[in-house]
DNA sequence: ATGCCTAAGCCCCTTAGA
């Protein structure tokens, strides 16, 4: 079964390369980052159309998360970490759902930017970053089959830029994001494309800007991390970054994996 | 050193993104 992680960057903008991306891979869960709208203006009708049942996590404006399962309704399991009470970001959804392999447990994540660095903005970003290392732990000790999916906002490695250079001040690649990303990663997670990759990449970001798309100049910053039941089913990883080249898209291109159908033995 | 481009709110500029 696939299972995507996509930053959308504006549902309602996006929304016709979203429907063709779901009819043309038929992923079975999608979580979805900076849909960028509240629970009430998010296009639900066409989602559902297109044979997919959601739950959301919006907001006005920016931010927002969402979860999409083909042919089932997730069942929502957390809406937002806690921790920080006035917190109000929509950065975080988890649900549960079925696979022939047993149940499944996702999360949809929307790490903070960060920038500028340093200040209140970076702060958050790191203090996020604790309280998903703390819903990280508890999800890990239930010993079940979960996939951390989203837009952690962190190149993980040297080998995950274009430039190492151009990106050395930005709070995506600071010390303390790599450090935050790497012990969350001790605890017992699997970075799926880190694994299936590891001589670096494949990107999952463009910029807008400075011509970066056509140069190829882009970064990985979209992970799916895998509790250890999870991992043993991994076949395979991916980004279908012909969709970053399309009309009207965002600057993320969809993130997958593979995982079997089957528990190994 | 700065802006490069895009989405959305609000309404044609500002905020935010990475």
């Amino acid at each position: 079964m696939k299972i995507v992680t996509y930053n959308v960057n504006g549902i309602k903008a996006r929304l016709p390369r979203l429907l063709e991306y779901l009819a043309e891979e038929r992923p079975d869960v999608v979580c979805l980052q900076e849909i960028k709208s509240t629970d009430e203006t998010v296009p639900a009708a066409e989602i559902r159309e297109a044979g997919y049942g959601a739950i959301w996590h919006g907001q006005k404006g920016f931010n927002g998360v969402a979860v999409l399962a083909r042919g089932q309704d997730p069942v929502e399991r957390l809406r937002g970490l806690p921790g920080e009470p006035e917190d109000d970001h929509s950065r975080y959804l988890e649900a549960a759902v079925e696979t022939p392999a047993g149940p499944l447990t996702v999360a949809s994540i929307y790490l903070p930017n960060g920038n500028p660095r340093p200040g209140p903005k970076f702060d958050y970003k790191l203090r996020w970053f604790e309280r998903l290392a703390d819903r990280a732990r508890d999800l890990l000790a239930e010993e079940g089959a979960t996939v951390l999916a989203g837009d952690y906002n962190v190149i993980p490695r040297d080998a995950d830029t274009f430039s190492v250079r151009a990106m050395a001040q930005d709070a995506l690649m600071q010390p303390e994001s790599r450090g935050a990303y790497r012990r969350l990663l001790a605890q017992g997670w699997t970075d799926a494309l880190a694994t299936r990759h590891p001589a670096g990449g494949p990107w999952t970001f463009w910029d807008y800007q400075a011509n970066s798309w056509p140069q190829d100049h882009g970064f990985r910053i979209d992970h799916l991390l895998l509790s250890p039941p999870a991992a043993d089913r991994l076949t395979g990883a991916g980004v279908d970054r012909d969709y970053r080249g399309r009309e009207k898209a965002s600057d993320h291109a969809p993130t997958w994996i593979e995982l079997g159908m089957t528990l190994s033995s």
